[in-house]
DNA sequence: CTCTTACGCTACGACCCGTAGCGTAACTAC
DNA sequence: GTAGTTACGCTACGGGTCGTAGCGTAAGAG
């Protein structure tokens, strides 16, 4: 359980040979290779260090197992997202449904995210490296969203009590929950495209209810 | 590739030793045990067996693998699943969600669902497995609460045509991407509650838009 | 130049998957 | 009853993976 991860010492050592940045990259771009080409099931750390040749004990010098190694590969595709302004609450989700879904819809994020997730689930210490490294980034979007709509005047603005922003908290943590819970699994259990066109539906459902699906 | 899954030998073997029914529940009790007590990275088919009691060699006879073992042992838990007629849209899906909810908090449904998920995502047999034994039987309640909407004048009435059938087969699968994935997320990505507080926070963004949350 | 750390390599123990082969138990058909 | 067929328990195994230990060497820091 020490702690291994590189992007997870503060204090960097002042002495000594220095780890190889391009050793870091090179491992993990070589994970999510052989995520696409071997899926979750037959991922094996001798593999990646084959593949970014490298020793396979290198690998564990960096990340304590499997898991974490997995985490960090993946998440730097989330460094992606973005939240470009397009004018409209309808428009912004639609937009970020689109980009999350592309994401989703790559092999080594489909196969491994949800696999993390799972481990996660008995795993306190996988939790919280999957929520520093994937689900922050995502959040701060929603807020920023938010904040837009409700300058545009869409969204009712938060009161300024402290309840009020308990209350903002809880809002966008549902709103972060419809959003990136149905794309995930429009992708990973119904296995159907997330495509402009439901992107819409999606949006529209979002602002106005699901009777104006009809 | 042999189909050993019990459920699916339609004609039954006519002569010879049949299969012990006890045996079957006996090995499905002691799968769900496992998931309990060891989550899904520390799950062991050795371990079930010997749980129930049972040679390792008759897990095998019974399922391919190990994934296949556990969405059958799960999906059992998806037949508690019930839609009552509560009188309205907003608090059929309240009800729907909270019993979501908790079947999500479980322990072993929460470690196995999204595992076997992500195994799916390269092996089409799970797929179609988790398809047949979990995803359909939520489908049929939406449809269901759907149409109870329908009738009550709360969501508009589907065309008769053909282009209206396929445009409510995709409706029908946007309110359960919707649904399913808001509570997945938020039982496992968010990692919390799932109470009725935010049941109806949830219902109340899915018939009136997110602004009807402030 | 010395000290400290990173790295490659080999080997290893522990564990798990999924299968084979055999003898026996249980049930069906006649 | 008896024969035929299938289920089951048991043991053993090959193949594979995880994660670690130990050692010699390479590469920077001071």
């Amino acid at each position: 359980m020490v702690a291994r991860m590189p992007h997870s010492c503060p204090r960097k050592r002042r002495t000594g040979r220095p780890r190889s940045v391009e050793t870091d990259r090179a491992i993990l771009d070589a994970a999510r290779a052989a995520l696409v080409d071997l899926g979750w099931g037959r991922f094996t750390m001798g593999d990646v260090a084959a593949r970014a040749g490298v020793a396979k004990t290198t690998l564990y010098r960096r990340w304590a197992n499997k898991n974490e190694l997995v985490v960090d590969a993946v998440a730097v595709l989330f460094d992606e997202l973005e939240l470009p302004d397009r004018g409209s609450l309808q428009a912004d989700i639609e937009d970020v449904v689109l980009q999350f879904g592309r994401l989703l819809e790559r092999p080594e994020t489909k196969t491994a995210l949800m696999a993390v997730v799972a481990e996660s689930t008995a795993d306190a210490a996988l939790r919280e490296r999957i929520r520093t490294a994937i689900v922050d980034r995502q959040i701060q979007l929603v807020v920023l969203g938010r904040a837009r709509a409700q300058d545009r005047g869409e969204l009712p603005a938060d009161p300024p009590d402290h309840d009020g922003a308990r209350a903002a908290a809880e809002t966008v943590g549902l709103i972060f929950d419809v959003i990136a819970g149905t794309v995930v699994h429009r992708t990973l259990v119904s296995a159907e495209p997330v495509d402009t066109v439901w992107a819409r539906r999606l949006a529209t459902v979002l602002l106005t209810g699901l009777a104006g699906l009809g």
